[in-house]
DNA sequence: GTCTATATTGTGATAGAC
DNA sequence: GTCTATCACAATATAGAC
């Protein structure tokens, strides 16, 4: 389960965090995350049993904001009917990921630690889009995996270098919303 | 440019891949590699620039792989109607990577070093869905994030313990089929 | 082409004094 | 709750003898 955070240890998982979106997950360790506070490295197990629970916390963080900015997005009616939802949630959930590639990849990059998540948080990240494709569970995770596959093959730069992405992630999104639709 | 292979190197980049394969990213150190091959680490410097060459002939041999095996599939006809290309090739894929994973990970999680390549291999692996895909590179593309976002949710274990992957492929496949029949 | 020896740098973690 | 001191590893890479 996710223990109670003191103040002092809420203070420590967030420098965590921004040590890491700063400088990436190579930057983030213990040595380097207690010079960021001003102590020695063994002092923080004092406040943390290791490595492991401090990136827990902060990928608990992580999904609090993904989670609050996608049901921002769900609640906007901009512009467009409601075929658009899903193109919203699409840019919204990228925006996301390439504003913050780090903290993404920690968020997705290994097994997901569900004991040391707050209760609920995965299912409150997911709803909208299972919501915008209709309640089918597997059509939003067929959805999900595409937007993943077009983030993670940015950010490790992997299309080829004229590559339109703005027009291949419309590509994408149109035939799930077509599929989307059908049900 | 991708250097000629003496024989010698050629020897040690095929340990190299069957360590790669059998213990991981992490196993394929010039240390093991060494000691796979009945040498000692500094002897490797002989033949290789460094670990970096190393993978980029790795990397390689992952690409010839992959290509051989969507050229394969691409000719066989084997049950299916014109419409089901798309689907053969997707399962292909993801067989290919399900199998190899530590390879299709290297292979996909850093930027590709293109002037390591041999010329046209990239575009010689990158072909079969392009033309699946009626000849649209952007919907190609789409298709491509699809797999390899459903693959890299699948390796890292990111999918909730319930989740009928088989159906979240049909459903992305679907979608990128009727996309694919519209142009 | 292989060896020994070594440089350099990095990591997470713990014991025990204060 | 912080400190000093230290452990126990691991990694890539190089110099120079043979």
């Amino acid at each position: 389960m996710a223990p109670t955070l003191t103040p002092r240890v809420r203070e420590i998982v967030g420098t965590a965090l921004a040590l890491l979106e700063e400088h990436g997950a190579e930057a983030l360790t213990m040595r380097r995350l207690a010079d960021q506070l001003g102590i020695r490295a063994p002092s923080l197990y004092k406040h943390l049993a290791g490595k492991a629970e401090l990136e827990a916390a902060v990928i608990a963080i992580g999904f609090e904001d993904l989670a609050a900015t996608l049901e921002r997005t769900e609640q906007a009616e901009r512009g467009g009917g409601p075929d658009s939802r899903l193109e919203q949630l699409g840019m919204a959930y990228r925006s996301f990921a390439l504003t913050r590639p780090h903290l993404y990849r920690l968020m997705t990059e290994r097994p997901l630690d569900r004991d040391q998540l707050p209760p609920g948080l995965e299912e409150r990240a997911a709803a909208p889009l299972v919501t915008a494709m209709g309640g089918d569970p597997d059509a939003a995770r067929a959805a999900w995996a595409f937007a993943h596959g077009m983030i993670m093959l940015e950010l490790n730069q992997r299309f080829p270098p004229g590559a339109d992405l703005d027009a291949a992630w419309r590509a994408g999104l149109e035939g799930f919303r077509l599929r989307g639709w059908a049900r």
